[in-house]
DNA sequence: ACTACAATTTAGAATTAGTCTAAGTTTAGG
DNA sequence: CCTAAACTTAGACTAATTCTAAATTGTAGT
């Protein structure tokens, strides 16, 4: 260890893989696995492999730069818009869309009286019929 | 097939199985995964498979007798409480914890008009610190 | 009781998501 | 250049879940 610990950034970069993941995951509509982020990034990077991605998302993730969401199927989805909001899920056809309900901080209060927790976050899912589907 | 249709459980059963995988369920406070499910019925079933814990867990969920939960770490949770109600989960030990909050028809409403869905149900998760972790 | 059919269970193979490891590569600093 | 730390790579590995095919059980009708 030498006396200078100079940057914030802990010596860690936002290397071309990283760069591609989080592209992918930025131009997307949708919520991409990270199979299909896999996928979408190796088409820039071709000997991109699949540890790299999941390295890249968990480097993502800390940094704050994407959002891990799940539901139910045992395969985590990836969402590039960070601001606080909450996810509606098709009951047919599985789509996932973003909203933001404003209502949010006010509920968190409220869920961490009821709840007896040190609130850090509240996300809100509806389940329920997407537009298309009707 | 005769002319006789006669129960709308369309031939289902309740079978010992079953049962045990929702007696398991229904016993523990905390909200077990499928393998500490197969592990706790299996004490009282011997010759009780995996795959049986997957499909009466599949049967109890579509005949709306527990709820699928996950969170983050691709390993669905069971909950044999099946009113509607929230989930606090403790971001430093894992706990799961149920509350409810009262104000969530209205909610239910509010995200549906901001999401444009037709609302089916809505749930809830605070992230943050349990009482113990504190 | 006996037969036939449908629903169910079983064991184990197969699939899928995600993590780990070890070796090679890149980068920044001296 | 030389070194150390951070990264990437391929592939092995683990864990969760689903699938398949054969054996079993339950129900109706005879």
């Amino acid at each position: 260890m030498s006396g200078s610990e100079q940057d914030s950034s802990g010596g860690q970069r936002l290397t071309p893989q990283r760069e591609a993941v989080l592209a992918v995951i930025r131009e997307r509509e949708d919520h991409p696995t990270a199979s299909d982020i896999f996928e979408a990034a190796r088409k820039r990077l071709p000997s991109l492999s699949y540890a790299t991605v999941y390295n890249s998302l968990k480097f993502l993730r800390e940094a704050g730069m994407v959002r891990e969401i799940s539901f139910g199927d045992c395969a985590s989805r990836y969402d590039g818009v960070i601001d606080r909001h909450d996810h509606a899920i098709c009951s047919i056809c599985g789509k996932l869309v973003d909203f933001d309900l404003p209502e949010a901080a006010e509920l968190m209060r409220a869920a961490a009286r009821k709840s007896k927790f040190k609130a850090e976050s509240v996300h809100l899912t509806l389940t329920g019929v997407c537009p298309d589907c009707r």
